[in-house]
DNA sequence: GTCGTGATAGCCT
DNA sequence: GGCTATCACGACG
């Protein structure tokens, strides 16, 4: 029983756009007081390291940013406008600063559970449709950070799912970001209605 | 449906 | 001090 289909580190330690792209489809997965939540991923992004300038590791090694520097197939957990927690994993060898953001996942498993962590929506598709929806849906918060994707806490899993069409766009959120404002580094799977509205064409 | 706004904390010139 | 990889809500129409 209890077979593993853990994503192994080799996954994660590879150029973050594959690693991006790959993770539509695959399923986020959170221990929460012994009830597994579970949601596929249908919206990433990819921050691509320290010349990226949307990337938080584009002004260098600091505290905030050093889970980023370290090894791949952990969890870089951050807060944002003082509210919401947006989780991105590891990527690339250890020492290069990458990671790809979980901007939004389909519910799976515990799902009543899952929308009442969120104060209870209406639409299922307003449970984890954002990166601070994400979070808050599986119980994500800054103590996740720097967890291992490879223990009983929080992983993903290759369930062998076909995510269907796969499109890019912009990265929502980095206009700051000059010459990176543009770069088509955010995939979503076409047609999902979990995928977050925003900036959507 | 779209648009504007307010809330709020941690980080870093 | 200024900014932020966000969300919810109310005002429109």
């Amino acid at each position: 029983m209890s077979r593993s289909h853990k994503l192994p580190q080799s996954f994660y330690s590879r150029p973050t756009l594959e690693v991006a792209s790959n993770l539509l489809g695959k399923v986020l997965l959170r221990r929460n007081e012994g009830r597994d939540l579970a949601g596929k991923i249908v919206e990433t992004e990819a921050y691509v390291g320290p010349h990226d300038l949307a990337c938080h590791a584009s002004k260098g090694h600091t505290p905030r940013t050093s889970v980023m520097f370290g090894p791949p197939g952990h969890a870089y957990v951050y807060m944002i406008y003082g509210f919401y927690f947006c989780l991105n994993v590891v990527t690339e060898p250890k020492g290069y600063p990458a990671a790809v953001l979980v901007r939004a996942v389909e519910p799976l498993e515990n799902v009543d559970l899952m929308r009442q962590l969120r104060n209870n929506p209406q639409r299922e598709t307003n449970i984890a449709s954002g990166p601070g929806k994400v979070c808050m849906a599986m119980s994500i918060d800054k103590r996740l950070n720097g967890e291992s994707l490879f223990g009983a806490t929080i992983w993903i899993e290759d369930r062998k799912i076909d995510p269907g069409p796969i499109r890019t766009s912009p990265r929502v959120g980095v206009d700051y970001a000059g010459e990176y404002r543009d770069k088509p580094w955010r995939f979503f799977v076409e047609g999902n209605p979990h995928v977050s509205r925003v900036r959507f064409k």
